[in-house]
DNA sequence: CAATTTTACGCAAACCTTTGCGTAACTTCC
DNA sequence: GGAAGTTACGCAAAGGTTTGCGTAAAATTG
């Protein structure tokens, strides 16, 4: 039924020479006579003779593929990261796996253990939105096994990791909107435990107390991540007894959500409400109105992280390495001119 | 300098025991006596023992693993189809190895070939925008390897597929428009080698047949995926002698930038121009106007292409399947009330 | 108590490839 | 023409696991 795979011994034993001498041929040793090599590929070639990577694998020790966890690959950071990535691995002969984790503990976990059964080179992950405990990761790193954390991975501790600066990039996203003239600004968090959401949480905070202006925990709502929840909690927020008069938003899916809810409400935006995304994906300047938004590097961020693998695996006692990426707010229309 | 990974070697060397009877007691093998197991398992715990995947496949010749080929993951489509998949496949056991070919037709022969070399049980996959020629697919068949296309794929003889009658699809849609008063209706097609979208285009045409409009080749527009593409072909449209009243795009994305160039010329929509989108994209429903498009099961593509492959792969002699999908017009705020 | 069955384990081959080492046969050199 | 070097290949082990078969020792049976 199944046809089976040719193999270097059935070339082996068709032109009556060893399987060392078809390996080494194939490798295009100089151990090996020209007309020999010659046959060797001819009849690799007749043949469709495809070596099988698993033996090599195990062989070698070594697979040439490295393992990426994402939370999900749709979000467009991470698809953008992975492009990243995929520029510095794959022209080094490189291949990735790309694994999600659809922001489940269990499916990280699971995840690593496949990968490091499966004898990758090396991990290069996120964290996902229900992750508190670090053991699978600490144990990749105990196997010798290089990885790097991108993105959320940015507070945990002895690992190599790429980020931006979460505090600085909420900082200047919220005092855009108090410069903008905005008083009471929302803050849509997204998951609670996700520290990069608490990290721009203090840029929230530090922002306001820079402005003077008090902090008050009911402007701060955490949702699922998923336009459909930047809708329903910006509406709830909006029925508020003193509702905002500003959104900043954990990301531009949710802020186009809130975008939705402030017009269901038949307010205005900019001018009864204003609104800040991050990540900058493509759509939010197709919005109506364009989104303003926090741009984050995340090819670059992947290129980067894609480098920091390469030093792990080629160097003896690699150092832990972190990278802080810049990140640039990018004004259009949904927030107002900046006042005075 | 990296530590040695712990194999059934040390094991049975440390317990005085035979590799075999390592290797039985962990699969709890009743040919292993109860003590022998439990010390077994103990030391196997205490060593943090973990199987070596690469070996256990060579010698079983299975991996447990199906590779996944698709344009790219971060189109919506797509990503909800890999949901799918995942959904039957991890369920039995089989972990999934995503690949992307950023529609390069280079990539996806070298994505085939990687796979069919890694030993996957089995490839589902879609096919790049400018894949012309299928014999990479067919070398999987031929190899005896399971493989289903999907979505794409949906005119490759000879190969089990599930996907969507694009001709029907293409015909509800633009029946929409017509029904709803448009007379120049435009079709934002995507890449002009795409099959896909040119059965849309037949499902155009046969609604411009059926209300007795004559087609013009001018108001169909070819270009790349991604927003920014629809915005500037949308655009160009509008700045003909005779521009169209109404659009149908290939995708919700390519919808959001007509919508935008629309807005750009100062128009309504849709009382001077309607927008009808496809894939029912989650962000359609937000946008402003909210969009009107066909909605496509990708889940359930997903789903179903799994199904394929288990079919595939337990079947000694698998019948060629063919499945085809519904599809569900969604109607919003992008096209205006039906006349008459 | 002898014959049979069961239990619990070991041996060795297999999966496919790579590679260090060994060695004939041939060439080169003085 | 003999010593030294070169060329072209084979042998066998290695990588980690699984599994069919064989077999002592123990348990069961009549």
């Amino acid at each position: 039924m199944k046809p089976k795979r040719v193999t270097i011994k059935d070339l082996a034993k068709e032109l009556k020479v060893s399987p060392s001498t078809i390996s080494r041929a194939l490798q295009d040793s100089y151990q090996i006579g020209e007309e020999t090599k010659k046959a060797i590929w001819e009849l690799a070639k007749k043949w469709n003779y495809k070596p099988n990577l698993v033996a090599k694998r195990l062989i070698k020790q070594k697979s040439f593929t490295v393992g990426v966890i994402v939370p999900e690959v749709s979000y467009y950071f991470n698809a953008t990261l992975i492009k990243g990535l995929e520029d510095i691995l794959l022209k080094e002969g490189f291949n990735l796996i790309i694994c999600q984790t659809h922001e489940s503990y269990e499916r990280e976990i699971l995840h690593c253990e496949f990968l490091m059964a499966s004898q990758v080179d090396g991990i290069i992950s996120s964290i996902s939105g229900e992750t508190q405990q670090m053991s699978h990761f600490y144990n990749i790193l105990e196997a010798g096994m290089p990885m790097v954390l991108f993105d959320r991975g940015f507070n945990v501790p002895n690992v190599s990791k790429v980020m931006i600066d979460n505090v600085e990039a909420g900082r200047v996203a919220v005092a855009h909107l108090i410069d903008t003239g905005c008083k009471r600004i929302a803050y849509l968090q997204g998951p609670e435990s996700l520290p990069i959401g608490n990290a721009r949480k203090k840029g929230y905070q530090k922002a306001l107390a820079e402005a003077g202006v008090s902090f008050d925990r009911k402007l701060v709502s955490h949702c699922k991540f998923g336009s459909d929840m930047g809708f329903s909690n910006a509406k709830k927020m909006l029925e508020m007894p003193e509702p905002p008069d500003a959104f900043f938003c954990i990301n531009d899916r949710i802020g186009m959500g809130t975008m939705a809810a402030i017009r269901e409400k038949g307010l205005r935006i900019p001018e009864d409400i204003s609104v800040i995304g991050f990540n900058d994906e493509p759509y939010a300047k197709l919005l109506n109105p364009k989104l303003t938004t926090i741009e984050q590097p995340a090819f670059q961020m992947g290129q980067e992280a894609a480098k920091m693998f390469f030093y792990q695996l080629k160097t003896d006692e690699p150092e832990i390495l972190t990278k802080i990426l810049p990140t640039k707010l990018i004004i259009r229309e949904s927030t107002k001119g900046i006042v005075n």
